[in-house]
DNA sequence: AAGTCGGGGGG
DNA sequence: CCCCCAGACTT
């Protein structure tokens, strides 16, 4: 195959179709780390307003070194992955002790920093510092699954690692940056996991799975496993225009962040159940029949069914549990600087509505 | 190698 | 409903 070829189509099309993304209005370090976190995972309209938010808020190193995880973790309020927030803040604490605040250029360094990885070493290595490393993410693995015509899994790590030596021999010897953005950007917007649009591509006449007609069958995935129910109740308590908040522990699920005093169960729970388990756990009597509100929340792997029970002033709240010593009663203003996951939030809100 | 970790949009 | 998204970390 013709290399220099395959780069020059390929740069061409990229330095003119380009999408105008914020985090391409500089190369530095930090911004492109900040960018590539975010999109672990997440799509480009979803990051760029978080983004923007991010950047405005801590322009630098040493502006998010001395954040509180609290404000980190408010601003990535509802991006979910909550781990890579609290990564990133960890990671940038790092470079300032033991780099001095500049994000070091060098592959085996940057892959000690807590949430960077191959791929997002490979992103901030060529992107920001112009260094002929590949950056695999599930755009390239597609592309090329459809480039080579391999129906290799694309799900195992050995296939990703030989995308990834692939990637390395094509990228070209001053343009590493936008080589590995334009593999990205033609998955993106070309070479799509759906309906791929063949027609558009600046490289088909490159692509060995278009030739033998298999670009719909490419890539081969393995397929993921169904999700486990967990059945859920939280409770709105209020006393004397307080709110109770529990913490989430700090590792797990939604760590850090903040929910509804909740019960759970692994099967459901008719309405006269759940008020016999909140009886049993909290000490509270409901003296509502009827849950205020209910939530089906997906998440990757499990689903949460949440019924939320109303606790108004007038339920005497004086003989609940020892669990009690875990609430934090907030007023408003200090709920404002909270995180909750989508589940809460949406409930939260309403809280001041009405 | 397989699970875990959020949330949203498209077909 | 299913899939996947500029993946990393743990076991």
């Amino acid at each position: 195959m013709d290399i220099e070829r395959f780069q020059e189509q390929l740069l061409r099309w990229f330095r003119q179709q380009k999408r105008d993304l914020p985090w391409r209005k500089d190369q530095d370090p930090y911004h492109i780390w900040v960018s590539e976190i975010m999109l672990q995972q997440t799509r480009v309209e979803t990051a760029i307003p978080y983004y923007e938010k991010f950047i405005e808020q801590f322009p630098t190193v040493e502006d998010l070194a001395q954040a509180k995880e609290e404000e980190v973790l408010k601003a990535w309020e509802g991006l979910g992955y909550y781990s890579r927030a609290r990564n990133l803040h960890q990671g940038v604490k790092e470079v300032r002790e033991k780099y001095g605040g500049k994000v070091p250029d060098d592959k085996e360094e940057i892959l000690k920093i807590p949430g960077i990885g191959s791929y997002t070493a490979g992103a901030i290595l060529s992107i920001a510092y112009g260094k002929k490393e590949p950056a695999v993410d599930g755009n390239v693995l597609r592309v090329f699954s459809r480039l080579l015509n391999s129906f290799e899994d694309i799900s195992k790590m050995k296939t990703k690692k030989i995308i990834e030596e692939k990637v390395k021999e094509l990228i070209p010897d001053h343009a590493a940056s936008d080589f590995n953005q334009a593999l990205m950007e033609l998955g993106a917007t070309v070479c799509t996991p759906k309906s791929p649009l063949c027609l558009l591509c600046p490289v088909m006449d490159f692509c060995e799975g278009r030739k033998e007609g298999n670009q719909d069958q490419l890539p081969v995935k393995a397929k993921k496993k169904g999700q486990k129910i967990v059945y859920r109740v939280g409770l709105i308590m209020q006393k004397e225009g307080k709110v109770a908040f529990v913490k989430r522990p700090s590792d797990g699920l939604l760590a850090n962040m903040w929910e509804l005093p909740s019960l759970e169960s692994e099967n459901p729970l008719s309405n006269q159940e759940w008020q016999e388990k909140i009886k049993e756990e909290f000490g509270i009597e409901l003296t509502l029949n009827q849950p205020w509100m209910t939530i089906d929340h997906i998440f990757s792997h499990l689903k949460w069914k949440l019924v939320i029970y109303r606790v108004d002033d007038s339920q005497p709240l004086a003989n609940i549990s020892k669990q009690s010593k875990n609430w934090n009663w907030m007023n408003q203003s200090e709920i404002e600087k909270l995180s909750f996951p989508k589940a809460y939030k949406q409930v939260i809100d309403l809280l001041w509505i009405e």
